[in-house]
DNA sequence: GCATGATCATGC
DNA sequence: GCATGATCATGC
């Protein structure tokens, strides 16, 4: 397998988030049979030789150049174990590559050194370490890609030299993991004699040594990819860092292909129900790419990014207002405006997804899309509609809230599977249950 | 023809 | 089983 650039790989590996490899390759040309009765793995990298032949179809080696030599990136594996307070931590170092004494002071200048070939971009997968487990069935945590050079270049350039100079004046077998802070040179096969190797500049005989990320470093690094993951969510800075193109055109293209084709052209695509009352909805979710795997759904909602589909009739009038979450009516009525879930709705960015009234007035056709946030001033004046929503839950006014007719924003209807479809209150028993709307001349008014 | 109340298919 | 994203249905 090969990959087009860092971006392609990684998104090609973050399909593993949440899996076992057994669950991820499921439409891929390696069948369960294979992972199961296949070659067997031994040793600490096991997993490692695991992913990179059953994953990502590459032959192990022990070649000089990255694992992924085209897009210049190194894979390493890192097992996760859990404390007994059910925090996770990396549960060792990372051994990176073995040093060579010998080359080493050939290799000086850091950034140009052999270490920074081979680990300056590290694709590492975090997975639950269970040795009770066979290899495919492992579950992979997070999967991220590490830029040495962009993060911690000072310190790590420092211990670096720091080893280099004890090669250098032949005090290779002094080297201790614990003299550096972040890069370690950690040991590698046992004190034996016989495992012993030269070193320059010196008679004495010194234990072989690997680079490694000390086991404190790759716990940080590991909570700093969980953060980024959380935040990941700037999906919009991802898209700009990585393809270069913005969100807008990145959503943009996404839709593309598919303008102009009509809802039953699209249903038979993807594979959605014509009759469902969601199925422009499901369309759209498909085309993004959401499905049970794919794991932009929790980008796009880490982001507060919501897509809405809209139907536009021939006239150019829209069909229906738009809903939202259902009221908790527990809840609401403890609520101020900044933190309430309606206000945490309005302040999305929205993607509009806007399908036309075919010309023949038979069925629609996905039209173009349109990426909206609402004004301040709308989201001031919504407040209005929320506030006496809230003041007659509070009071037990259930039949009379803002109509679409009171305020121009904003209005708040039933939304159940049924009129007896009922929520619990503060005091007032059951009732039916309600949420707010946008209207659709607003809602018209603003694409 | 629109405002409002009622309800549906889907996925987790 | 139920929230969700939405459309359907009807009465004025």
């Amino acid at each position: 397998m090969e990959f087009k650039d860092k971006k392609d790989l990684l998104d090609y590996a973050r399909k593993l988030e949440g899996l076992s490899i057994s669950e991820a390759n499921i439409n891929n040309s390696v069948s369960e049979q294979d992972i199961k009765y296949g070659k067997n793995y031994s040793g600490k990298g096991k997993f490692g030789q695991f992913i990179e032949e059953n994953y990502f179809d590459k032959k192990n080696d022990s070649l000089s150049a990255p694992d992924f030599s085209e897009v210049g990136v190194e894979l390493k594996v890192s097992p996760l174990k859990y404390l007994k307070n059910g925090e996770i931590r990396v549960k060792e170092r990372l051994v990176l590559n073995i040093i060579s004494y010998d080359k080493l002071l050939n290799d000086k200048n850091f950034l140009d050194s052999h270490f920074i070939y081979k680990n300056k971009s590290i694709l590492l997968i975090f997975y639950f370490y269970d040795n009770k487990v066979p290899l495919y069935k492992l579950k992979v945590n997070l999967v991220d890609i590490w830029e040495l050079l962009d993060r911690d270049f000072n310190q790590i350039k420092r211990d670096y030299e720091y080893i280099v100079e004890k090669v250098e004046n032949g005090l290779a077998h002094e080297i201790s993991e614990g003299d550096t802070m972040y890069l370690g040179a950690c040991t590698k096969g046992s004190t034996q004699k016989k495992s012993m190797i030269k070193q320059p500049n010196s008679k004495q005989l010194a234990r072989r040594r690997a680079f490694c990320f000390k086991t404190s470093y790759i716990n940080t690094i590991y909570k700093t990819l969980v953060l980024e993951k959380r935040n990941r969510i700037s999906l919009e800075n991802r898209l700009i860092k990585d393809s270069s193109t913005n969100f807008e055109n990145y959503i943009n293209n996404l839709f593309k292909p598919y303008l102009g084709k009509t809802v039953h052209e699209l249903c038979l695509l993807f594979d959605c129900n014509i009759k469902s009352k969601s199925v422009n909805a499901n369309i759209a979710r498909k085309i993004i790419g959401f499905n049970k795997k794919n794991k932009t759904f929790y980008e796009f909602e880490a982001a507060g990014i919501q897509i809405k589909t809209i139907r536009v009739e021939l006239n150019g009038k829209i069909k229906e207002h738009m809903s939202f979450k259902n009221i908790y009516y527990t809840e609401i009525i403890n609520e101020i405006w900044e933190d309430s879930a309606f206000y945490e709705e309005l302040v999305s960015k929205f993607i509009f997804v806007i399908f036309k009234k075919n010309l023949n007035n038979q069925g629609y056709h996905l039209d173009h899309i349109n990426i909206w946030n609402m004004p301040q001033n709308d989201i001031d004046e919504a407040k209005k509609v929320w506030k006496i929503t809230k003041e007659n839950i509070r009071k037990g006014i259930f039949d009379k809230f803002p109509r679409a007719s009171e305020n121009i924003v904003s209005h708040v209807r039933p939304k159940g599977q049924s009129s007896s479809d009922l929520m619990e209150t503060e005091g007032f028993g059951l009732q039916k249950k309600y949420c707010f709307w946008l209207n659709k001349d607003y809602i018209k008014s603003q694409i």
